[in-house]
DNA sequence: TAGTGGTCTAGACCACCGG
DNA sequence: CGGTGGTCTAGACCACTAT
C-alpha cells in the first residue's frame, strides 16, 4: 500500500485520473493482483482513491464539506437559497414511548412522535435524523409531509412555533451497515452524528433530534 | 460478512468473548479462511469485533465517549478532576507563516508559534492538536512545556490571560497514515475533528486550534 | 465484446502471543 | 512450542461498463 500510495504521489496524477488497471499495476509492482487490490481497497477507505466497478480506481477528488452554521433558522432553507435541490424524505413515522429518547430527555411527554427521515440534496443522500416531537401536539405533521418538508418552516406556518437551538453534542460514528444503505457509502465510513434539542422562543423544549451525516458532506459551525 | 454478522448476533456472545479461529470459522461455514478474513476485517471496519494478531479476534465492547461539554474553562483539568491521568506531549513546535493557519485565519501575526501535541488518557492517545499562537507574544511557551502542561493553565499562570472559546467548527474525517500513526487506530477509521478561535477576555484573538481526536473516544457538547 | 473490478478456492509461509 | 492472525502467490469465474 505504501509503495502504491508514494506511485500516486510521485506520478502527480490530477484528481479524477484513472489508475492503471489492477492487473496492470501487478505486473508492475510485480505482485499478484490481490495482493494490489488489498492496497487499493486500503487507499480507498483512506479516501485516496474511489474505485468504481467494470470502469477502474480513479484519484479522488479533495472532499468539500457543506458548512452549517448555528445561527441560521433554517439548513433546508439555507442550503436552498444557495441553489441546491434538497429533499427529506420521511422513510418512518412511528409513535414511541419515553424510552426510546436517547438521552437526556428532556422531553417530557409520554408518548412521543418518531419522524425518520433522509436528507438528500442534489439527488445525493446526505444524512439521516430521528426527530422526536409529542404526539398529542404535532401527531398531524407525519400527514402533510411531503418530500419539501422543512420541520423547522413546518412548524412555524401550522403551529407559529419559532424554533430555537438549545443544546448540541458532536460526535464521530462509524456507518452501520444500515447507515451504509441509507447514504450509499461503505459500511464503517465516518459519519458526523449530532445529537440536540430545540425549544420554542419560551425555553420549552419541542423536539429532540439525532442526526447522522456523511462525514465527506457536512461539518458544523457554533459560535459561542 | 451478513452470516457471520448474523451467527454471532445470534450466538449472542458478550462483548469481550473470543470468536472461533479463523480455520474454524471455515469449515463451519464451509468457505476458504480468505473468504472468513475478509468479513471478519468489514466487522471489524464496522465496530463489531476487534481482532488481535496471535490471539483471535473478539466481540467489541461498546465504546464509552467522554463528553467534553463547552462550560468547563479547561478540559485537561475537567479530565483530571475526574481521575483521570492526562498527558499532552509536545511532538512539535515551529515558527510558520500566517499562510500555514487554517481558514478562516482569525489572527493578525504574520510570525506564528505552531505546537503540535498529543493528548493522552491514561497512556492511551485519545488525540492530536495543532495550536497557532503569536510567536512575538508566547515564543517561550514551547521551551516550558511538560507533559502535564495544559495550555489553558499556562497561559493563565504565566500570562494572566483568562481564554474564552470564540467559535467551534466540527467534521467528522478519516484518520490519515499519520493520525492512525499518532492515535493507533487503523487508517480511515473516524476521526471528531475539531477546529476553534479562543480569544482572550476582551475578544481579541489569541490562538486557533484544530484537535483531531479518535471518534470512538470522545464527543463534544455546546449549549446555546 | 473487450476490459474493468469483485469474489472465491487452494495452499504456502511468516509474525505474534501465551503457556 | 502450538495456536492464532497477517501476507502472499496462483488461478478461476462472475458482474459491471463502455463501445
Amino acid at each position: 500500500m505504501d509503495d502504491l500510495a508514494r506511485w500516486i504521489q510521485e506520478s502527480e496524477l490530477p484528481p479524477g485520473d484513472r489508475l492503471p488497471a489492477e492487473a496492470d499495476l501487478a505486473l508492475q509492482f510485480s505482485v499478484h493482483r490481490l495482493t494490489v487490490r488489498q492496497a487499493l481497497a486500503e487507499l480507498a477507505r483512506a479516501g485516496t482513491i474511489r474505485t468504481v466497478h467494470g470502469r477502474g480506481s480513479f484519484v479522488a477528488e479533495r472532499p468539500f464539506r457543506f458548512r452549517v452554521t448555528s445561527d441560521v433558522p433554517s439548513i433546508v432553507a439555507l442550503m436552498r437559497d444557495r441553489g441546491m435541490t434538497v429533499t427529506q424524505t420521511l422513510v418512518g413515522s412511528t409513535v414511541v414511548g419515553r424510552d426510546d429518547l436517547p438521552e437526556p430527555r428532556d422531553l417530557a411527554d409520554d408518548k412521543l412522535l418518531r419522524l425518520d427521515t433522509v436528507l438528500a440534496v442534489d439527488g445525493q443522500p446526505w444524512s439521516r435524523a430521528s426527530t422526536w416531537l409529542s404526539q398529542a401536539r404535532f401527531g398531524p405533521v407525519a400527514a402533510v409531509w411531503t418530500p419539501m418538508t422543512s420541520l423547522t418552516g413546518l412548524l412555524n406556518e401550522a403551529y407559529g412555533i419559532v424554533v430555537r437551538r438549545a443544546w448540541r453534542r458532536y460526535s464521530a460514528e462509524r456507518a452501520t451497515a444500515e447507515d451504509a444503505a441509507a447514504l450509499g457509502v461503505a459500511a464503517g465510513s465516518p459519519l458526523l452524528v449530532q445529537a440536540g434539542l430545540n425549544t420554542d422562543s419560551g425555553g420549552q423544549p419541542l423536539l429532540q433530534v439525532v442526526r447522522r451525516s456523511r462525514g465527506d458532506r457536512l461539518e458544523y459551525e457554533v459560535s459561542l
